[in-house]
DNA sequence: CTGGTCTCCTGATCGC
DNA sequence: TGCGATCAGGAGACCA
């Protein structure tokens, strides 16, 4: 389940190899993991019932980057975008989103994975995108502004969160702060794992409202976030079940992980044993003694 | 406007 | 060994 740290293993193992290169070919296997200007907005008509746009956005070569030469690979959050130079020296953009099970990878032959949707094949290797859960998607920006509208609902990125930055983007949030952390308007980048990772290491119980914590709190969560962000970045992410980099390296942070999948288990600082439950339709762990629900009230004089 | 719920999808795992 | 039920969750759509 890639999160910020793992796009950014990805963003980095991949542009390694990108940059500078020439797509001579691009095919897209299944249309419906591509999200192009006028789709529908979420992919292909998601929307309950049926699936498939009723009237398909026709979608050019040019809209792969077939022809371009690959300028940059930048990421926000959790979102990846490959920047390309046509002809012409204009540049647009392929957007990439992994969604749960999502894979970027680039090789020299056919790709080994299986369910590959799209392959790019460049004057030196392949890249390749594959799914199997297709919860992750491809999307066409044909201008640098496209993309950037895309990417304008985004919060701060979660790498380099400032309190600052934080408390503005939770002030008057009443929901839950692990609800509040996992909204990317909110802060762009953090997903389940890191979401209880990060309000661990915080002491802060997963259900207080957001709008509840003070300015100390706030400063602790967001160095907390940033700790636990650089910290599985230098570790190339968490390998629970299938991430890889774009070279096919698995992550080695999930041995560090010290509550998430560990309901049960004694909490490493204070030996509790560690509660789950759920929060915002996600499983949640936390310990109930270093995460209390209500901190004591201060001593009065 | 905010926040909660539903939905998409496949593979791993579990109980019987 | 087989098989149905359950769970995993990012993010857009939908709804109160």
């Amino acid at each position: 389940m890639p999160e910020l740290p793992e796009v950014e293993t990805v963003r980095r193992s991949v542009e390694a190899h990108l940059l500078g290169r020439v797509v001579r070919l691009a095919r897209l296997l299944r249309r419906d993991v591509l999200v192009a200007p006028g789709d529908p907005a979420g992919g292909f008509s998601r929307q309950r019932g049926t699936r498939r746009s009723a009237t398909p956005v026709s979608i050019t070569p040019a809209d792969l980057l077939e022809g371009a030469t690959i300028a940059r690979v930048q990421r926000l959050g959790k979102q990846i975008a490959i920047i390309g130079v046509d002809r012409s020296g204009a540049e647009r953009a392929l957007g990439v989103q992994l969604g749960m099970t999502g894979h970027l990878e680039v090789g020299r032959g056919e790709p080994a994975t299986t369910h590959v949707h799209a392959v790019w094949m460049l004057d030196v290797g392949v890249l390749a995108f594959s799914d199997p859960r297709r919860f992750g998607s491809l999307r066409v920006f044909r201008t640098m502004s496209e993309l950037e509208e895309h990417l304008r609902p985004l919060g701060p990125d979660a790498l380099t969160i400032d309190p600052e930055a934080l408390a503005q983007r939770l002030a008057g949030a009443r929901r839950p702060i692990k609800a509040a952390l996992l909204d990317q308007s909110v802060l762009a980048g953090v997903g389940n794992i890191y979401a209880d990772e990060a309000l661990f290491l915080s002491g802060i119980h997963p259900e207080a409202r957001a709008d509840r914590l003070s300015g100390d709190r706030i400063s602790t969560l967001a160095a907390s976030i940033r700790r636990v962000m650089s910290d599985a970045l230098l570790a190339g992410g968490s390998t629970i079940r299938d991430y890889r980099s774009g070279t096919g390296e698995p992550g080695t942070y999930q041995a560090a992980h010290r509550v998430y999948g560990k309901a049960g288990h004694p909490c490493p600082a204070c030996g509790e044993l560690l509660r789950g439950s759920r929060v915002a339709q996600r499983a949640t762990v936390y310990c109930s003694r270093c995460q209390p629900r209500r901190r004591k009230r201060p001593a009065l004089l």
